[in-house]
RNA sequence: GCCCCGUUAGCUCAGCUGGUAGAGCAGCUGUCUUGUAAACAGCAGGUCGCAGGUUCGAAUCCUGUACGGGGCUCCA
């Protein structure tokens, strides 16, 4: 998740081209150049390129180079691995962002005190400069040698269909022709150790530095599929220096320090108790302040924009759900029915058949009920219904975590009904519409994908789908947003857009959906009179701006690590009196901020001054009031803001101007 | 759901190889309060997540379970 900020480049070296026949060692003579390119192709230095052959440098600081370190960087785990284990058998073996990490099948999982041992074996694998050496081999050949690796000869035989397969696969047997890289001694000559590979790889392991690190451990399904036994898998970080490596882990530290999880508890925010259940929360008030001020400002949005606001209930019969397919396709995402009103007689005969109710798992069933309530008419279109719908989803347990996947959440859902030549303008509006709104938020980095449809299933016309993507491309496109394909990865029944946003720290969340459905005003045989009176199925929008409100909410409490904007803090302003004497007239300057609806409090605790500072930064007050003798002097006070700086002496009108000032343009501004 | 790890006071954590718990902060009480990130003193607070088991004896070992964390899978 964690995208660095830049990968560090290191000076752009120029491609060459070859005079004689040589290779990467005869042609590349800065030491930071680990690889080549030699038609568009990865080739280790060592790699013959015959004269006239255009070769392009890999530096180490290049996302190619880095890929190559972190990849010979796994290689040296695994050798280390079974110089202590003989008996672990290799899984694979790739470069992830920002590492590493191999896949063992041993008898008894890696725990993190393993590491210690781990990191000496390949310390000493590193400081020996082992060669990597490249050699192609037949399958029988790779076979034989391999023998005593049953994953790896499974890997021989998918061999075939790899190439495109996972990307994890494709390291290990994507080339055209089957390669192990030996690792060989640079004294001796002998081979220490031998793995499938395609490469490239580093000239020899001492370029693998001192910027690496195992990280943790963790299990993992060979070749991603549950059915499959589970490996143990242990996730590393290497880079091209020991600093680069501090500041990643500087990276990883800022992110634990916004975690929303930490923050949660620190400012009081919400809270997960054990006897409501894994994956519910609770609103503290100052959570329930910042949630009642996002879905607020959200409602203003949408008041503004069209939007007509509807509610539902929680809980239906199973009919809804039947009819919408949801109990077909995601029964087992949603809460175990509740059996209801059955009857039976003393014999214990039914008597009255009951009925299963559900927990709603969505809410667009709903708003398709409110659709066909009564005749519609082509005047009504679009129609716009929008609901803080809350939902309950059982997710696997494993899979929930903080308020960002959770099994109750309150999604800022709409359903929008348009004529087919709607369309496109809807959803241009509704992306216009989105991204205004996020930028009221304060996130304004943003990128789309476009998912598009999954051959393997999905229903409706092959050339409805063909268009509607068609038109949700041109839209994209149209925005001046960077687009990135997401092939296959739309739902069955209609082709997205989603909104992708960059937080202050460069992560990047999907947010926004805007998703075309053929399927529900079939099911629900939703209808509209055209204006030449006919009957028409009108086409179905998702679209959820914030997602699930809880979230959101985390998002911008790691955005902002807990400083939100005025407009968002659950305390807005606290005065501090210097002494006791200055309560009464600093409560008269809270008085008047309260009157404009500032969230305003005195702190008449009896801590001194300089702790009543420290406990309100530490809150992340944004503006602390302070006032002593000469402020009340002069009909004015002190501002302390956030982040330290200071204004004294503001005449109390300035005071409350600039205040609400800030609050009601919602500006990041103090 | 699967694998590994964790759970001790409101929070952060200590408690070695089994001999029935400790600190700092927060809280409460008192004495304080004059200029920008921690005044001082005292008090109170825990059946060590829960349930079983082993043991003369369990926070400590074992089993199960709840919840959390890191991953895998999943995210219609």
């Amino acid at each position: 998740m964690s995208e660095p900020v830049a990968e560090q480049s290191a000076p752009t070296l120029e491609a060459v081209v070859a005079e004689t026949t040589t290779d990467g060692f005869g042609l590349f003579t800065d030491r930071s150049v680990v690889a080549m390119r030699v038609d568009g192709e990865l080739r280790d230095l060592a790699h013959r390129v015959e004269p006239g052959t255009r070769v392009e440098p890999v530096t180490i600081g290049s996302p190619d180079g880095l890929a190559i370190l972190r990849h010979s960087a796994a290689h040296v785990l695994a050798q280390a691995v079974q110089s202590i284990n003989p008996e672990a058998k290799l899984g694979i073996g790739p470069p992830v962002t920002d590492g590493f990490y191999y896949d063992f099948d041993v008898a008894s999982p890696f725990t993190t005190d393993d590491f210690a041992a781990l990191s000496k074996a390949m310390e000493r694998i590193v400081r020996q400069g082992q060669r990597f050496i490249r050699r192609v081999v037949t399958e029988d050949e790779a076979r034989a040698e391999l023998a005593s690796e049953p994953y790896k000869l499974e890997l021989i035989g998918l061999k075939g269909a790899a190439a495109d397969g996972a990307d994890g696969e494709s390291v290990e047997v994507g080339g055209a022709e089957l390669t192990i890289y030996d690792n060989v001694d640079p004294k001796t000559g002998e081979v220490h150790w031998k793995d499938l590979c395609r490469g490239p790889h580093l000239p020899n392991t001492r370029m693998i530095g001192n910027g690496w690190a195992l990280m943790r451990v963790a299990a993992a399904y060979w070749r991603g599929s549950e059915k499959n036994p589970q490996l143990q898998r242990i996730y590393g970080t290497a880079w091209p220096s020991k600093d680069e490596l501090r500041e990643y882990r500087s990276r990883l530290e800022e992110a634990a320090k916004r975690d929303h999880r930490k923050l949660g508890v620190e400012l009081d925010l919400f809270s997960f108790p054990d006897e409501i259940g894994s994956g519910l929360s609770v609103f503290h008030p100052k959570g329930g302040i910042i949630r009642a001020e996002i879905e607020n400002y959200m409602r203003q949005r949408l008041l503004e924009n069209g939007y007509e606001l509807v509610y539902s209930p929680h809980i239906t019969k199973g009919q809804l759900f039947e009819t919408s397919g949801h109990l077909q396709w995601y029964e087992e995402g949603m809460f175990p029915a509740m059996h209801l009103d059955e009857e039976r007689d003393a014999e214990g005969n039914i008597t009255k058949q009951g009925q299963n109710y559900y927990l709603k798992p969505m809410n667009c069933p709903f708003h398709n009920l409110i659709f066909r309530a009564r005749g519609r008419s082509y005047r009504e279109l679009p129609l716009r219904l929008a609901e803080f719908g809350t939902v309950y989803r059982y997710e696997k347990s494993g899979t929930l975590s903080g308020l960002t996947r959770v099994r109750g959440l309150t999604q800022d859902d709409a359903h929008i009904y348009v004529t087919p030549d709607q369309v496109k303008a809807e959803v241009a509006s509704q992306l216009e519409f989105v991204l205004e709104t996020l930028r009221g938020y304060g996130l304004d980095d943003f990128y789309l994908e476009l998912s598009t449809k999954n051959p393997d299933k999905y229903v409706g016309e092959d050339d409805v789908w063909e268009q509607a993507t068609e038109t949700l491309r041109e839209v994209a496109t149209e925005s001046g947003l960077e687009l990135v394909a997401d092939p296959g990865g739309a739902a069955f029944y209609g082709p997205k857009i989603s909104v992708q946003a960059r937080d202050a720290i460069g992560r990047t969340w999907q947010l926004s959906t805007v998703q075309l459905d053929f399927n529900q005003p079939e099911r629900f045989e939703l209808e509209y009179a055209a204006s030449d009176g006919s009957r028409q199925r009108p086409i179905m929008i998702h679209r959820a701006l914030l997602g699930s409100i809880e979230r959101f909410f985390a998002i911008l409490l790691e955005h902002y690590a807990g400083a939100f904007p005025a407009w968002l803090s659950p305390v807005q302003v606290v005065g501090i009196p210097v002494a006791e004497e200055y309560a009464p007239y600093l409560q008269e300057v809270i008085d008047r901020l309260r009157a404009q609806g500032v969230r305003a409090e005195l702190d008449r605790s009896d801590d001194r001054m300089q702790k009543k500072i420290r406990n309100h930064t530490m809150q992340k007050v944004p503006y602390q009031l302070i006032a002593g003798e000469e402020d009340r002097a002069k009909g004015a006070v002190s501002f302390r803001f956030r982040d330290g700086t200071q204004v004294n002496g503001v005449p109390v009108d300035e005071v409350v101007a600039r205040i609400t000032g800030a609050i009601s343009s919602r500006s990041a501004e103090l």
